[in-house]
DNA sequence: GGCTAAATTAGAATAACTCTAGAAATGCAA
DNA sequence: TTGCATTTCTAGAGTTATTCTAATTTAGCC
């Protein structure tokens, strides 16, 4: 298991702006966390990272996503590169609704709104939520990250 | 859909320690909450509620429990049931591992510690843990609950 | 006891992944 | 560049957790 020091922010539409060279970021970003840029890849990158916005997406939704920009990526590949990119710092994996593994752009320290409704998740900044208090971790353990997820229904 | 006024308390062996008519405190638990008081759901709600502890069971695993413990339970029953239960207030069902759904016997309001390590989850008392400031919930929506998962290591 | 609705069950079906093994692409070295 | 070792991709099979289905059994009531 390698342990992350440095974690690379996330590809951003900002820094692509002119577009010179269009996948050049996208590759450089790959190279630097050891992932061949394949065309595979690099498609997925796009669809996940150059919107400029943050993402909750799923293997299945992304998939789609894909098939519909015309690339041809398989669902496999999907779920491999997803994992790839959450274990090189890209994407953060969420869980929310059991049976559905969700992988999030905004790997920034946040929480969520879920609805219970309709099963959507909405970020939340990590600096609008205080937690004034929170217990000792069990002894020879340390925390290594709180989650949290406010449940909201229709009012 | 019902919605529940009166959160019925779980079961508990403190109400129970004399064991006479081992099995009314069960039945009429189940009958309050509209399930008729089978022999299998009997055999479930007593593997877990009477061992006096607060506990997280997944369907498979008290499966398992209520074979050795010699209930004739078939999984899908033991799914329904653990559904039923959760729908009358009895469980909670909660989120942790994705591909697994919990069901944790403790339906005070309270938190979790996840060993990253193990999948092992141990309950936080409400009290534990401080709220200081919580984002309004958008627009036409209320909270409904706010789950904390605090997530540990090995040091 | 007998009837009716509810509950249980085995096994099939489904959903979301994961694995496998062969084909294709990548990148390094000459 | 070309060849080659290695990585990556893919279709399809396999797995796991869960739900569905339709037939059987059981509970509660007269």
């Amino acid at each position: 298991m390698t342990i992350m020091h440095t974690r690379p922010r996330a590809f951003s539409m900002m820094e692509n702006t002119m577009n010179e060279r269009p996948f050049a970021q996208a590759i450089n970003r790959l190279r630097e966390v050891d992932l061949r840029p394949t065309r595979q890849r690099l498609a997925l990158a796009k669809l996940l990272f150059e919107r400029g916005c943050d993402r909750h997406v799923t293997a299945e939704t992304l998939h789609e996503e894909a098939q519909k920009s015309g690339a041809r990526v398989s669902l496999a590949t999907v779920y491999n590169t997803l994992h790839q990119f959450t274990d090189a710092g890209l994407l953060r994996e969420i869980m929310v609704d059991s049976g559905k593994t969700y992988f999030d752009t905004n790997i920034d320290d946040h929480h969520h709104f879920l609805c219970e409704r309709s099963g959507q998740l909405t970020d939340i900044p990590a600096h609008m939520v205080t937690v004034a208090e929170l217990p000792q971790a069990p002894d020879g353990s340390k925390i290594s990250r709180v989650d949290i997820v406010i449940r909201i229904c229709d009012q």
